[in-house]
DNA sequence: AACTCGGGGGT
DNA sequence: ACCCCAGAGTT
């Protein structure tokens, strides 16, 4: 840790952090409990998700598992479905997977503690030190981006934060930051500065609370930091899908969990190559077509939708047969929601 | 340590 | 286009 950071430095920065905090925090409704059902839930929604987009979705759980027996009880379709649209759907599957588990081993009751918590499925270092500082007040401070962001700047930590010296100098830093604080508030009051002022792109370090001690704006190095690891390119990959609708029936397929969109369901696809993708347009130009391109992160899908107006083929591997009105009762990925879109316009 | 896993919004 | 978001699991 620098030499700046004194003790007595630690202590205000940290008094005017969550001074701050107090005055401008956001209303959420999980900051309205510390039921842990709550906290958990909206900690595993909010994982590389922002506030605006997670918000319905935590009140639609909410509405449909009350409890977390009820999302114990409920089938992994049902699960997926609320959570559709949300990504990252092993997050779903894990959040089934710990409601079955505290439902049934641990009867309803959550584990209290930091490392009691990390053992559940889906339960990471962030969302334990959440669960645990919030609802009990464990000394022990949450790091998600926002929180690297910040100490990054405010502390002037110039390795790269997602390599091992990184995240351990962060981590150092910020036990020895919450020492004495309420956990609860001084882990939230950190992440909500990282989001409303220590932004990426345009910090307000005008307005900040912290800018009196700020490292890298003394040193004018805001812009530079944190320092990350330059991504790979993305992949690029092509996809057929072919819709048959015939007699008000469709035929889908349940994904598996080694690709993207684990367990959704979607129309039978095959993968190609551009070329061959271009030939297969050719080949069924009598049929209706949709092509969508759709961005991912780490991949970009060119799709081309193939509409089938005549009898269901049979011998589609893992088929099965649905009809075309009860199509929403079905989780499906953005790509397929998209097309329908399209198609029924 | 490197890879993979979504979707949406800001710049 | 590129970056990031209340990260975690797998290899």
């Amino acid at each position: 840790m620098p030499e700046f950071s004194s003790v007595s430095i630690l202590k205000s920065s940290a008094n005017a952090l969550e001074h701050w905090y107090e005055r401008n925090k956001r209303n959420m409704p999980w900051r309205l409990t510390k039921e842990p059902y709550k906290i958990w839930l909206s900690e595993i929604i909010l994982q590389q998700t922002r506030v605006e987009q997670g918000l319905p979705y935590y009140l639609a759980f909410l509405e449909t598992f009350p409890t977390v027996h009820d999302l114990a009880k409920a089938e992994e379709d049902t699960v997926l479905r609320v959570w559709q649209g949300l990504g990252y759907y092993n997050r779903a599957r894990n959040l089934h997977k710990t409601a079955k588990i505290i439902s049934k081993e641990h009867k309803g009751v959550f584990p209290v503690t930091y490392d009691s918590l990390l053992l559940l499925p889906g339960i990471g270092p962030y969302t334990a030190a959440a669960i645990s500082s919030i609802c009990y007040e464990e000394e022990v401070p949450v790091i998600d981006g926002n929180v690297q962001r910040l100490i990054s700047r405010h502390f002037l930590v110039e390795e790269r934060i997602d390599s091992g010296a990184g995240s351990k100098a962060l981590r150092s830093i910020a036990e020895s930051w919450i020492q004495g604080r309420t956990p609860s508030r001084f882990n939230q009051a950190m992440m909500e500065l990282g989001a409303l002022i220590c932004s990426p792109k345009s910090p307000s370090c005008e307005t900040c609370p912290l800018n009196e001690t700020c490292l890298a704006l003394r040193e004018d190095k805001v812009f530079k930091l944190p320092k990350k690891k330059a991504k790979k390119a993305v992949r690029e990959r092509h996809l057929i899908y072919h819709v048959h609708r015939f007699k008000g029936k469709t035929l889908l397929v349940k994904r598996g969990t080694d690709d993207v969109w684990a367990g959704l369901y979607e129309w039978p696809s095959e993968e190609c190559n551009a070329t061959a993708q271009k030939k297969i347009k050719k080949a069924f130009a009598k049929k209706q077509q949709f092509e969508i391109k759709h961005i991912l992160s780490h991949q970009h899908i060119h799709a081309l939708f193939i509409l089938h107006l005549e009898a269901l083929p049979k011998k589609v591997e893992g088929g099965q047969e649905v009809g075309w009105n009860s199509l929403d009762d079905y989780p499906m990925s953005r790509l397929m929601t998209r097309f329908l879109e399209l198609y029924l316009l």
